[in-house]
DNA sequence: AAATCGGGGAA
DNA sequence: TTCCCAGATTT
């Protein structure tokens, strides 16, 4: 028996069972390629399911506005792809009739979509014989066939892609490269792979080397770099106990771009209060409805990304009815409900949902503007009001 | 070819 | 902590 058949009869007893598996919906397949783009199915799963609700198909997509899209990418990270998944929903409907790409090569040319997602489709939803090479099936192959080069580098990816071509068969090269991934991600796993009960024991170069581990080869990482942020919230409290306050959509080739976050001052070192009072930015703020009279402490918080730690400080500053000066900077002004509807980094999400009953407690506990650090006492009326 | 883009779960 | 996940795009 091949190689195909005995991975494919495994799959037919082992393989997992997935939303988008049964019906090959094409717009379906895209979308959890998409989404599982180094992204664990776990994680994915409820996005999905989440996502296909509110965009059942292309056009509903394509109608949709960015940020409705990214507010429900919120936490998943990579928000590039929510943005280019949508772009290329628009080029679909606006440039393609609506109609949806066939061949991998069409669905290469969409934003968003590369070699592996293109395969990935092709295979799935339209039975083109291609590979999907992704961490998994790369993890397989290097591990049966001991293949020492590293899928960074262009030769690498040549070896790969020729090996799992080699491998494929024609009839049904969707489910092959599914099984692939399923047997990469229960059996032949990252760490403590299942080798003692692996159809492939007898074959695999890595076990009889005795260096499963050494598979597969990888480039090393960069080391992440530190950047501090300094958040304020700048908020205002109205007669009736409502709190509003600033934020800003992100811009830029940066991190979390199109995400909506409070007005930030990055520095090169952490700041205390007493250096934010002396920062040439905050100096446009002073004596502009804004007394420079912080509330409390600031909170710190620590964000870790892959190639970054977020080392973000949250300041909180009251002002007062006059204050127009963080509007002309084009800062927006919200409730909580309003921003709650906002795509947020989970950092963000994090301080709202440890830090905003602090403010909320100073709008019910009265109009004493003076007060800089929460009262004991303010803590025992907290629960009364919201929610 | 190298750097970037998130966040979480497992070891 | 470190690794890595159904990778793609930009530099």
């Amino acid at each position: 028996m091949n190689f195909s058949s005995r991975l494919l009869s495994w799959y037919y007893r082992h393989g997992r069972d997935l939303p988008w598996r049964a019906s090959r919906n094409p717009y379906h397949v895209w979308v959890s390629e998409v989404i599982l783009q180094q992204t664990r199915m776990e994680q994915g799963l409820i996005y999905f399911d989440r996502f296909v609700r509110a965009f059942p198909d292309v056009h509903a997509l394509a109608a949709a506005p960015e940020d409705h899209v990214l507010r429900l990418w919120q936490g998943l990270g990579y928000y590039s792809r929510a943005r280019n998944l949508h772009h290329a929903a628009r080029q679909i409907v606006d440039d393609m009739n609506g109609r949806l790409p066939e061949t991998g090569k069409e669905w290469s040319k969409l934003r968003g979509v590369g070699p592996y997602t293109a395969g990935a489709i092709a295979s799935i939803a339209f039975n083109e014989a291609v590979p999907a090479l992704d961490g998994n099936t790369v993890r397989v192959l290097a591990r049966l066939f001991a293949i020492e080069e590293s899928m960074d580098v262009v030769k690498g990816k040549t070896i790969f892609d020729e090996l799992a071509r080699s491998l494929l068969p024609e009839d049904r090269p969707g489910d092959f490269n599914q099984a692939l991934m399923d047997f990469g991600s229960m059996v032949c796993r990252p760490a403590n792979p299942l080798c003692a009960e692996c159809i492939f024991r007898g074959s695999c170069k890595a076990f009889r080397a005795k260096a499963v581990n050494r598979f597969p080869v990888r480039k090393a990482k960069m080391p992440p770099k530190d950047r501090y942020f300094n958040y304020f919230f700048f908020y205002l409290v109205h007669p009736g106990g409502d709190v509003v306050f600033f934020v800003r959509q992100r811009t830029g080739n940066d991190i979390w771009r199109g995400m909506y976050e409070l007005p930030l001052l990055e520095t090169e070192w952490e700041m205390t209060e007493n250096d934010v009072l002396a920062h040439e930015w905050w100096a446009s703020f002073a004596g502009q409805g804004i007394d420079g009279v912080f509330t409390g402490r600031p909170f710190s918080m620590k964000q870790l990304l892959t190639h970054q730690r977020i080392h973000a400080r949250f300041f909180g500053v009251r002002v007062d009815n006059k204050s127009n000066v963080l509007l002309s900077k084009h800062f927006m002004r919200v409730n909580k409900e309003t921003f709650e509807g906002l795509a947020k980094p989970r950092l963000l999400e994090r301080f709202f949902r440890q830090h905003m009953p602090r403010y909320s407690d100073q709008a019910e506990s009265g109009t004493d503007a003076d007060q800089k650090t929460r009262s004991s006492s303010s803590k025992s009326n907290r629960s009364a009001k919201k929610s």
